[in-house]
Formats: C-alpha cells, sequence, structure tokens
RNA sequence: GGGGUCGUGGUGUAGCCUGGCCAAACACGUCAGCCUGUCACGUUGAAGACCGCGGGUUCAAAUCCCGUCGACCCCGCCA
C-alpha cells in the first residue's frame, strides 16, 4: 500500500505514529523557514509540516504546486498550544513529513477545486474530473451511494431480487422517441435502448419471480430540462399479487428509511394523496407541490351569472394569498397581461384597512360581495386573485402563478412534502393523430368498475395508475397492470392499433399473458430527481457524475461524434445528409 | 420548432442601458522575492484579456444593430 492512513482519518490518539498518506496538494502555505501542505482526499484533509532545517525535503516541498499528488512518510504530533484547527476533523495533529515522493504532477488549474466562486457549467462539464473533486460533487456523489445502498438493503430485506434486464432491445413507436442501435449481424435493423424496463419486468412476474427491482438506466431521446437527461436511472419495482395500497405501503416505508439512514430526516407516513382530479383542480397541475400551502378554489357557484363577461367562461377560481405587502397596481397590470396571454381573464380583491377594494367592486351585487369577503380570513394586505374562462386555461394559470409566487413571495418552506397522486385518466385524446393516447402506457390496468366505460366514453375511465410527488416533482410513477390478454388487447385496439402491428410491436408479450400471468403492478422512481432534491440542487446534473449537455453532448468526451465510413459500411448505413460535421 | 438569459485575462465579476474619460477595473489564481505556526497565511512585485466568432452602423464600438456559435432556463416534446 502507498499509504497507512487516509487524509481524514488521523486523531490525537494517533499522535508518535509514524505514517504513509498518500493525497493532492489542496493548498501550500510557505512561510519561509516552514511550508505547511493541506495533503486531501475525499475522506479529508490533513496538514503536512516541513521544516527548513530538514533542507532536502525543504527543497523537494517548494516545488509542489495545487494539485499534485503526493506520498509522505511522516511522524503524527500534537499541532502546539492553542494553534489546533476545529474546523476540521484532524485539526488536533498535523503530520511532520521526514519523506516526500512527487506521485505525479499537475498543470495550473482552469478553475479553483475550492468553491470560491461559481464556475461555468460548460467548464465544470469539460474538466469533470477536476469538477468531481470538489466538495459539492463529493457529497452529491456520496449520498447518492448510501442511497442506493439503502435501497438495495430494504429491498432485498423484503424479498425483492436485482435482475438485470437488456440495454439492446426492441424499439417500441409509443412514448418517447427511442434512441436506436444498428444491427451488425442484421443489417438494416435496429436495437432500441430502453426507455424503461416495462415489459421485461412484467415478464419476470409472469415467470414467477414475484418481487423484482433494478436500479435501471433508462433511455430517452426528447429535448432536455434541468430535470431531464436523456440516460438517467430509474429504482425500477415489480411485484405479483398486488394492489395499489401494497405499492404505497412498501415506497413510503422505503422513503422513510432511505431519508433516515442518509439524511437522517424522520418522514411522516402515510403521505397524503389525492386523485388527478382533485390535483388538477386545486393546484391545477398533477404534481403539486404542497410546502406552497394556498390553494385554488373554485368561486363559481358564488360568481356564475353574477357578472357580465364577453368572453365564454366556464369556470371562475380564486387563489387566495394571506399577504402580499408590495401588490401594486403595475404588479396588477403584469399578471393581467400574463393572464391575458394565457388565454384568461383576471382580477382581484385586495384588502387594506379593513376594506375590500377591487375592480370588480361596482360590477357585482353588494350580497355576493360579502359572500366573498366572508369566505377568506382577510387582513391586512390580503390579497384574492379571481380568474375565469375556459375551465382548464385557468387552472393551468393559476397552477402556474401558485408555483411562481410561492417562490417571489417566499411560502416555500424548506421541507420535504410527498404525495401520491392517483386515479389518473386512463386515456388522453391525441389532437393530432385523432386518436386516443395512453396516459401512463398502454399495459395499465382500468379501474375495475368502470371497464364498461372503455365501450362507451373512454375518456371518463380511470386508470389504476399513480404518481408519486416530491415538492412539486414528479419523483415516480406506476401501476396495477393488466394481466389478462384480452383486456391488454382491447386497449390496444382503442390505441387505434391494427392486429397487425398489435402482433408484430407486442406478439411476444400478449402471447406471455397468455401462460399464467399473475395479478401485478409496481412503479419506478427518478433515482436522479429524488437526488437533486435530497442534495438541495436545482439540476439533475448535479447528481450525476457524468451528465449531458442541453444539446445532449458530453463537453468532455466529445460525444456524439461522427464515424467513419468504414464503420458505416460495416452497418450498412449511408448518411442521407452528407453536410454533417466533418470527421477530424 | 419557438421564447428568453448569458458570453470581458486561467477563474469569478465590474464596465454595456446613456459609444469617446477603457491600449479595460477588482477579487481569486499563476509566476518571482521576503517571512518559522499558518490553515481563505501575510507581504512586495510581475506577467496575463484588444472584450465568443463574423459582419454592419459611426469620425470613433467591449458598449448600438444583424448574423452565427456555445452554455443555461422555459414552451412544445418527455407512454
Amino acid at each position: 500500500m502507498l499509504r497507512t492512513h487516509n487524509c481524514g482519518a488521523l486523531r490525537k490518539e494517533d499522535i508518535g505514529k509514524e505514517v504513509l498518506l498518500a493525497g493532492w496538494v489542496n493548498r501550500r502555505r510557505d512561510h519561509g523557514g516552514v511550508i505547511f501542505i493541506d495533503l486531501r482526499d475525499r475522506w479529508g484533509l490533513t496538514q503536512l509540516v516541513i521544516d527548513s532545517n530538514q533542507q532536502e525535503i525543504y527543497q523537494h516541498a517548494n516545488a509542489v504546486k495545487s494539485e499534485f499528488v503526493l506520498q509522505v512518510k511522516g511522524i503524527v504530533r500534537a499541532r502546539p498550544e492553542g494553534l489546533a484547527n476545529l474546523k476540521l476533523p484532524t485539526g488536533e495533529i498535523e503530520v511532520a513529513v521526514s519523506e516526500v515522493i512527487i506521485l505525479s504532477e499537475s498543470k495550473p488549474l482552469p478553475f479553483e477545486i475550492e468553491e470560491k466562486n461559481e464556475t461555468d457549467e460548460s467548464l465544470r462539464l469539460h474538466y469533470r474530473y477536476l469538477d468531481l473533486r470538489r466538495t459539492r460533487m463529493q457529497k452529491n456523489l456520496m449520498l447518492r451511494h448510501q442511497v442506493c445502498q439503502s435501497v438495495r438493503r430494504f429491498l432485498s430485506e423484503r424479498q425483492f431480487i436485482e435482475v438485470e434486464t437488456p440495454f439492446l432491445t426492441k424499439s417500441t413507436p409509443e412514448g418517447a422517441r427511442d434512441f436506436l442501435v444498428p444491427s451488425r449481424l442484421n443489417e438494416g435493423s435496429f436495437y432500441a435502448l430502453p426507455q424503461s424496463p416495462q415489459l421485461f419486468k412484467q415478464i419476470l412476474m409472469i415467470a414467477g419471480y414475484d418481487r423484482y427491482f433494478q436500479i435501471a438506466k433508462c433511455f430517452r431521446d426528447e429535448d432536455l430540462r434541468a430535470d431531464r437527461q436523456p440516460e438517467f436511472s430509474q429504482v425500477d419495482i415489480e411485484m405479483s399479487f398486488v394492489e395499489r395500497e401494497d405499492i404505497f405501503e412498501l415506497i413510503e416505508t422505503m422513503m422513510k428509511n432511505l431519508f433516515y439512514e442518509a439524511l437522517g430526516i424522520q418522514l411522516e407516513t402515510p403521505f397524503p394523496r389525492m386523485s388527478y382530479d382533485e390535483a388538477m383542480n386545486c393546484y391545477g397541475c398533477d404534481k403539486p407541490d404542497l410546502r406552497i400551502t394556498c390553494t385554488i378554489d373554485d368561486l363559481s357557484s358564488l360568481l356564475e351569472g353574477k357578472i357580465e363577461v364577453g368572453s365564454k367562461t366556464d369556470s371562475w377560481n380564486g387563489l387566495f394569498l394571506q399577504k402580499w405587502k408590495d401588490f401594486s397596481r403595475k404588479k396588477a397590470d403584469l399578471l393581467s397581461q400574463m393572464a391575458k396571454n394565457a388565454g384568461v381573464s383576471l382580477s382581484y380583491i385586495k384588502f387594506a384597512k379593513e376594506e375590500g377594494t377591487s375592480p370588480l367592486k361596482n360590477k357585482i351585487a353588494e350580497q355576493t360581495w360579502r359572500k366573498i369577503i366572508e369566505k377568506y380570513p382577510f387582513q391586512e394586505d390580503s390579497l384574492l386573485l379571481i380568474a375565469w374562462g375556459d375551465r382548464q386555461k385557468v387552472l393551468s394559470f393559476l397552477g402556474n402563478l401558485r408555483i411562481n409566487l410561492g417562490e417571489e413571495l417566499n411560502l416555500i418552506q424548506n421541507q420535504f412534502k410527498f404525495c401520491w397522486i392517483h386515479d389518473f385518466p386512463l386515456f388522453e385524446w391525441n389532437l393530432e393523430e385523432n386518436r386516443w393516447d395512453s396516459m401512463h402506457h398502454p399495459f395499465t390496468a382500468p379501474l375495475l368498475d368502470q371497464l364498461d366505460q372503455l365501450n362507451i366514453d373512454p375518456s371518463k375511465v380511470k386508470a389504476q395508475a399513480y404518481d408519486i410527488v416530491l415538492n412539486g416533482f414528479e419523483i415516480g410513477g406506476g401501476s396495477i397492470r393488466i394481466h389478462r390478454s384480452d383486456l391488454q388487447e382491447k386497449i390496444f385496439q382503442l390505441l387505434n392499433l391494427s392486429e397487425g402491428e398489435i402482433q408484430q410491436k407486442f406478439g411476444y408479450f400478449i402471447e406471455a399473458l397468455q401462460y399464467g400471468c399473475p395479478p401485478h403492478g409496481g412503479i419506478a422512481l427518478g433515482l436522479d430527481r429524488i437526488m437533486m432534491l435530497m442534495s438541495g440542487e436545482i439540476s439533475i446534473r448535479e447528481t450525476m457524475a457524468f451528465p449531458k449537455t442541453q444539446k445532449g453532448t458530453c463537453l468532455m468526451s466529445g460525444a456524439p461524434s461522427p464515424v467513419s465510413d468504414d464503420q458505416l459500411m460495416v452497418l450498412g448505413i449511408q448518411l442521407r445528409n452528407k453536410k454533417g460535421p466533418k470527421l477530424i
């Protein structure tokens, strides 16, 4: 071994020991007669001391620069009286160096490892190996490791087994765009990288494995966002002979366990639940941030027909803000403009000096006015925003406003607020292609008492699907699956897939369903998003070792890159547009 | 496909709105000297950017305009 201890290990108890340490030079402080070097590895910092009366070592240490990799031999000793550094776990000791070996040198750095100021992200990604040396990334990746360990331990204890599923698999045009991989052995045919291991895990249930999990890489060729990368990780789970409640209980316990083990935080279970309809009505979206307490209220019964409005109006909704001190005419105009852009009408009631004022005041009857005022706990600087128009537009506008104002008015407390959203619609109408799409995926079971509705009005059918939401982010989703081939085929038909397409795309799966499929269901959790929230980051890139840019490139390796004609030839591929980027 | 923000020594920023005082300022880093107890060491000095790139307007452009490239945020998209 090149070392006897790591750089975070030594304590008072080790005083007097001769030790070997190895690590990076975090910082050198040269006092003329004495040189201090902070040696760093992922466990910590240890101060090395080199005295000028040891001429040879002193000369050597003089040549040492930031981020050189050193091996040193020395004696652990106590720091002089009053000179301990209480900020460091190793701060009571130092190592008096008797031998220094420079294992490797470092060029001057493109940015400092110590995070004195934000570094441009593209630079960080280009030199990711330097960025990963920083405390922030080390903390994030170590926490991620802990979380993965915790998940594995928990699920293993609950009798789940981890099974790997293939990356080279079959393209299914439903859902996200696939990443394709050409097959050399089958010219003209392509594998697709999995968008999720969905069918494999269901087939594992058919195969009788009963409880499966995997920390699975998934691939989706869609545009990127702060919380979306083209490849990402899911904690993928599937169980046989279960109902929704079993999945909820499992995940709640797992989360509770996980947050306690990794962060020392006690979560309260069960998590609040609400139906999709309730979420849309009260929060204007299907992933409500419950850290913001205000909700969207239905004012239709109060205001319907009470005010003359020109346009078609099928919904009146309110958003009540306990206190908005600097709400001004200017702000009101700005909000109205935003509302107009969103295609809805907006007004407000502002409360000050024990009285409500509003542009609407003269337009509604005294009685109606009083009813509204009584509905809310108005106090100084309270504000009720009232929006009306097309129901969906109103709800989505107020939903967005709720989030924006939550941030602007500092209504968001620093805490973890989970909830379950359930009873999603089974289908949504695809305007472009004039047909039904699965809202979750086509393998999701409808609520059993609504099977008749499938033939009458598919839009009314709810699915046995659920999402888990944390602080306004969808961190997971799942469903109870269809386990009967006749129902599965019926769903495919409703999705306007021909018999031929069904056979060609999902034939193997339909067939598998015909050989004794247990009722089953599961969930997939977005590991990167969970890590982002646990680490307090605002992008999942900070939770991945080597993320991609918004254009899907890796600034360190330069992927994706063109390939040679020879490589294409072997695959039987010819580029349609020869103008692509040139080979270097 | 669309909307927006940003791009100034190695790093982070100031300057840009209101063109000339900018052959560009500050902090960190780098290099060299001094200093035996620092830990964001101190101190003295030095080097280092023609302002992402291309074009235009102007007597004059880091600053205004157009285009382009890159990073980021958002809409669409993400079963």
